[in-house]
DNA sequence: CAACCGAAGCATAAATTATTGACCGGCATT
DNA sequence: AATGCCGGTCAATAATTTATGCTTCGGTTG
């Protein structure tokens, strides 16, 4: 039970110093922090050890036990109430803020991309990996997450070719066939070459994943599974922060989900690591 | 802040000592409301005095004050936690998890960078911008948030040079001077190479910002301005999208200030945006 | 190799907390 | 009304806990 209901519950079958005690503790229960036992005896001008009993007649060990005891039901307290108040009159200019908007869009990314989905992708892709091969693509900005993605799931044993222009990609493409995979990054979804590598790719019979934005686009309508990003700010320089960590997210937990995928690529991601660790600090 | 996402963060840094005592604070803070510091330094096996001085490294003002904070964390996490494992349980196992952690990531790793420090090296960048170059370089995986950055700063119409292999950017260096910067992406900080890179970028009066772990490490020590990342996770195919998440946070932020630093950069920025989207989809 | 720096422990001072015993007033019993 | 009992309070002090000064030791720098 909170300590600051037993007081007041008990308050009145106390002595006159007692009672005096506990409404102090009861008003000022934020400043027990910075008092010892004595300081408080001096504030209420009492003993010292009147304090002291009052708290073991309350069941407390002792003094520190009490306090201990006050700062963890502040602590519940202010929890509900203060994440508000703090939000709301954030000093911090920037920082905060944008890591509040970050949280929104992969909140509302992962919102959006229903549980099979994601576990048809990840399946996909292990198949891929074990009897196949996957192709990722991504122009500009999305590169960057295409070729990180790319090399995650090499360390995951998992044959990957990655390329980041189009001409290349569609001469790779030539050699796939039926249970290899191509994951394809377009933010927009509406460049016209992608989509071509999309179709010639599904003529031979491979799968099609497409990570775009949440909107309807030329690309997605020619994905076999669709993944999608949401992230929006009024702020040009902003929303692409925002994108690009939604965007992230997904891939985090795709990747995740690949990894705790059981099989022996768990042991395969390990020894890659340990191999790289190796190469990186001679 | 909570203690405990502090203790974490800082646990790089410390001594084999003070790791011991973080760790065991970290796993059984809720014990520590029944330890005085003498009996946690039995626990441990070392001085008390160890106990109390670890406490006033970390800013507390004493071991007592300690764990009041970490009584309060506790209290909070129990009242906040209990709730969400609630909806931790309705289906989505890992997504929910790995995106906490990142959040403790993240919150770590604003929290000991100090804003002096960003602002610094908001400013130099900002400088280097205006009468200079930008220099970066990353290997491995820390390419991939090199390049991104790189990205970003062309856009804001600050000359940049981006290279990701130790020659090239050698040889591009030979044309460095004062006000141009080298930025150094390295997360454990302990590649020679990129050592060399940045005493050979001294010497021609530039001024060298690294970015690495927050641990000691020889890189590091050569900066004029150090931006630092925490990220911790037992699981080895956690801990990179931790560390990941963290620098890239980090560098958002420092964007954001950038973007919002005033000067017509503001402009320049909405313009290249405009004629990339141009580019992109034609 | 000397000088230095920081980390850790020991011893001890300082502080905080808990207990003891004395005193006081109210109140019931004689 | 006197006596004895009892709860409450406090000052003094014991016990515990915390903080600090000093020393040593191992590693680093010049």
């Amino acid at each position: 039970m909170s300590p600051l209901v037993k007081i007041r519950s008990e308050r009145d079958q106390m002595s006159a110093v007692e009672r005096r005690i506990a409404d102090f503790v009861l008003e000022n229960a934020q400043l027990l922090r910075d008092y010892s036992s004595q300081q408080l005896a001096n504030a209420l001008g009492i003993s010292q050890s009147s304090v002291v009993k009052f708290t073991q007649k309350l069941g407390f060990k002792g003094y520190p036990d009490l306090k201990y005891s006050v700062g963890e039901a502040i602590a519940r307290a202010d929890n509900s109430d203060a994440p508000q108040l703090a939000t709301a009159s954030d000093g911090d200019a920037g920082g905060s803020t944008l890591w509040r908007r970050k949280s929104e869009a992969e909140e509302a990314t992962r919102l959006i991309n229903p549980p099979e989905t994601l576990q048809a992708v990840a399946e996909a892709i292990a198949l891929a990996g074990r009897s196949g091969k996957v192709f990722i693509i991504g122009l500009g900005e999305d590169d960057i997450y295409a070729r990180n993605f790319a090399l995650r799931l090499s360390l995951l044993g998992i044959l990957t070719v990655h390329n980041f222009d189009t001409a290349r990609m569609t001469a790779n493409i030539s050699v796939a066939g039926a249970g290899d995979v191509l994951l394809v990054f377009s933010e927009h979804g509406n460049h016209p070459a992608l989509g071509k590598i999309a179709r010639y790719f599904r003529e031979r019979r491979g799968q099609v994943i497409t990570v775009t934005r949440h909107t309807a686009n030329p690309l997605r309508t020619l994905a076999d599974l669709a993944l999608v990003v949401s992230a929006h700010d009024e702020l040009p320089y902003i929303q692409p922060l925002l994108y690009q960590s939604a965007l992230q997210h997904l891939l985090d937990g795709l990747f995740v989900q690949l990894c705790e995928g059981g099989d022996d690529r768990h042991a395969q991601l390990l020894a890659n690591l340990d191999r790289i660790q190796l190469m990186l600090e001679p």
